[in-house]
RNA sequence: GCGCUCGUAGCUCAGCUGGAUAGAGCACUCGCCUUCUAAGCGAGCGGUCUCAGGUUCGAAUCCUGACGGGCGUACCA
């Protein structure tokens, strides 16, 4: 199966707006590879589109080699995007560029070829913080499906589906008021065009039987006519399962679109150098590290919390971003989950010797957390169906919850504990520790021995 | 206008596809560290599940309508 998720665009930085598709779409390719399926990743990255004749000609006098001007994208976009308003020569330029870039002229390639290489750079920078399992082996550009358009026209033409309306070739749904359209009226392709190529690649060629796109829910509507056009043209099959994985927006306090105060958007890798600096503070009043070990530390509490505070909540409901809450460590949040991982580690710490021997339950709260982790695998099976991450992180606090409750009253090394007692205690803990760590694997959160 | 989506405690959210007295966290009030990590645990406070009908033995959940929020409505992605 195939999960198309991340999507950035290459013109811009990452933005706070992409957190939800690049963690969504993740931990659910994690979460289907662990229970069987042969997962493929996909990253549809924007490469192509006018406004890289601009960028392109900026870079070429900026110089190609200075580094330095694309380190910050969003300000190299504003930059050129200045330039543009601003300098005629620049902005005939810059449509000369894009004409000569879509042409294939070698200069222009190289110019972009360099810049999606640094802005590719970025993204995986970003990835890395996140824990993101992406890598240039799943990045299949939009600008790779170009030479496929024009097929792809002709193949819906050979279908009879296709009607000219005012210039543009059309696909008319039944029941939708709007076509989908694939080529407009001045010869160019669209997105949807590339889509339907990338549908045909992924179920012809790559041999998806199942395709999930992790797109915010505003796109509904593009992808129920996408892929019912697909069906129609026979780029899926009748029983290739498409579905959108759509998410909803971030928002402000008061309900609207979360932009920063001056109205311009959260860089990803600020909101997440900002959560681990958090972190950093909340450690460091706790207790002695060492720079190295606090550093460690901050990254994954910091990191993790961003992401389960996310990950937490239904994928389709709007939430509002709010910096306490995301970078809170109380209630149902990682940090929890990781604590308890900690104390459990403690534990096996101090305990020496073995641990074997029958698991027996005799008080409730034993039995509790044990009815909890003989769900892992039913709850697992539940989120793959229905795409639903928060599934995991719900669980998983039920079960740190009731460990910490079967923790404050089952002593486990105390010397009036007898060995069989003791021994089902050390396994229930063991058995709740890997749970958490391979359940908080699964988003791509790490755990700490000691915290 | 039409379409999609959401409306659950003061706030932020769950609610396993129709089952028993609707659950958490935050906030607020109390209590628990000489014994495995108090970033924790226990107790209390707090909801006519937006409203009105309907289906059903049974509805926060399904259907219809109203009201309210968000989003989308052909040649951007």
């Amino acid at each position: 199966m195939v999960v198309d998720y991340s999507s950035p665009n290459m013109a811009k930085q990452m933005h706070v707006g992409h957190l939800r598709s690049s963690i969504i779409g993740d931990t659910l390719a994690n979460l289907f590879a662990f229970l069987g399926d042969e997962v493929i990743r996909q990253n549809h990255i924007g490469d192509w589109g006018t406004q890289f004749g601009m960028l392109i000609a900026y870079l070429e006098e900026m110089g190609e080699d200075g580094r330095g001007s694309l380190s910050d994208l969003e300000q190299f976009y504003k930059d050129a995007k200045g330039r543009f308003d601003a300098d005629k020569a620049f902005a005939d330029k810059s449509r000369e560029y894009v004409v000569k870039l879509q042409g294939g002229d070698v200069h222009c390639l190289h110019l972009w070829e360099n810049f999606i290489d640094k802005s590719l750079g970025h993204c995986e920078e970003v990835y890395s913080k996140l824990g993101v399992n992406l890598t240039r082996e799943d990045v299949r550009a939009e600008s790779s499906y170009n030479d496929e358009l024009a097929g792809i026209v002709t193949a819906l033409d050979d279908k009879g589906l296709l009607t000219l309306s005012d210039g543009a070739q059309c696909v008319f749904l039944e029941g939708d008021e709007h076509p989908f359209i694939v080529q407009k009226s001045d010869g160019g392709y669209l997105y949807a065009t590339t889509d339907l190529a990338a549908i045909r690649h992924r179920v012809h060629t790559l041999g998806a039987d199942r395709i999930s796109y992790v797109v915010d829910a505003r796109q509904a509507g593009h992808f129920r006519q996408l892929f019912a056009v697909a069906r129609q043209a026979g780029f899926a099959k009748p029983d290739t399962r498409l579905e959108h994985v759509s998410f909803g927006m971030m928002l402000d306090k008061s309900g609207r679109p979360f932009k920063t105060r001056d109205g311009g958007t959260v860089k990803l890798i600020d909101l997440l150098e900002e959560a681990v600096i958090h972190a950093k503070e909340a450690i460091t009043s706790r207790e002695d590290y060492s720079d190295e070990e606090l550093e460690r530390i901050a990254e994954i509490v910091g990191i993790g919390a961003v992401k389960y505070a996310d990950l937490s909540i239904h994928r389709d409901s709007n939430y509002i971003f709010d910096w306490d809450k995301m970078l809170s460590f109380e209630g149902n949040t990682s940090l929890y989950l990781q604590y308890a991982y900690a104390r459990i580690q403690s534990i096996l710490r101090r305990h020496e010797g073995e641990v074997s021997g029958a698991i027996t339950l005799t008080t409730d709260p034993e039995r509790a957390l044990a009815l909890k982790l003989l769900q892992l695998e039913d709850m697992l099976h539940r989120a793959a169906a229905e795409s639903l991450p928060h599934y995991i992180t719900t669980y998983l606090y039920e079960l740190a919850t009731l460990f910490m409750k079967f923790y404050e009253t089952s002593p486990i090394l105390k010397d009036d504990v007898d060995e069989t007692t003791r021994q089902s205690r050390l396994q229930l803990s063991i058995l709740t520790a890997e749970t958490i760590r391979q359940g908080l694997g699964l988003l791509g959160i790490g755990v700490l021995d000691r915290l």
